[in-house]
DNA sequence: ACGACATATGTGTCGTGACATATATGTCGT
DNA sequence: ACGACATATATGTCACGACACATATGTCGT
């Protein structure tokens, strides 16, 4: 198998197994990883616009996040209210049981993260990284992140 | 921001945005890239059972491809027969026209692979390939990955 | 003030991805 | 031959992920 095709489905499998990992301990606290991610965001933020979130969410439906937000909100975690100043705009927030869960979920993301540095123990990651960016950097999940990267 | 988490959603964007060139490119032949998927592992390996498939499927839901191999069968790219020999299994096998659309995949893919080739460029790609085997071994999809290192 | 345009958000549709469950067919012990 | 078990495939459900399109609100030139 060509080498880059061996990357690329090395990457598909990671991509797939570490969702899986975080949807399985993300499960009791009754959220998604990618509902997970929105109240990560507004926890790091504090208001955002849906638009605004969408910028930043590199594993999402960064295109539209409505229905993504919907269910957050539906669910108690997120409060939406209209902006008064200009009434097109949403102001995303986290309610308290939002803000209780987000910080769940950061303890769950250090497991993963543990996980993988020991995955990587010994490795060079940053040729991994400029690898990656290289690749997606001109693209729109790579300015998601790099806008990411900005911020925080 | 953590390294761990840097990689981590920078796996995800190139996965996403991978995906997302395949799926642009693949549109002219109608079908997706998960469609795709199953063309090129029956052109590589003749005759597959729907679990011997699911079994080599990465990049997909490896669990259960009833309904993409439905799909695929609806296209006209796939022939679906029961084993006489035992009615359990399916006998799963190209069409002409979906052998000459396996090719065009081909072609496309090698596309993708010239440009992570390019990205590469340079870096250690075995380092990367080490840690991503060290994460997903254990775990379903890196399975399936081996699997197909094996075979192919 | 009005209308063209831009921007933010919502909605419809299709194809996964993951999981649970149901059905069909075989195998094996007795 | 029969029934318990195993295996293969199918189906139901929910939440994305991507895309196209619709609606609401603002802005700006005139």
């Amino acid at each position: 198998m060509r080498k880059a095709e061996h990357l690329r489905f090395a990457i598909l499998a990671a991509q797939r197994e570490g969702n899986r990992l975080l949807t399985q301990a993300l499960k009791p606290h009754g959220i998604t990883s990618s509902q997970a991610e929105v109240l990560r965001l507004l926890q790091q933020h504090g208001t955002l616009s849906l638009n605004g979130l969408g910028q930043l969410l590199v594993c999402e439906s960064g295109t539209n996040p409505s229905r993504l937000v919907e269910r957050v909100v539906a669910a108690g975690l997120v409060e939406r209210r209209t902006d008064d100043a200009d009434r097109r705009y949403l102001q995303l927030s986290l309610t308290p049981e939002g803000e209780r869960v987000a910080t769940a979920v950061a303890e769950i993301e250090e497991f993963l993260y543990t996980s993988m540095e020991a995955a990587s123990e010994g490795l060079d990651t940053d040729a991994m990284l400029e690898f990656l960016h290289n690749f997606i950097d001109p693209l729109p999940s790579g300015k998601a992140l790099n806008k990411r990267l900005d911020l925080g």
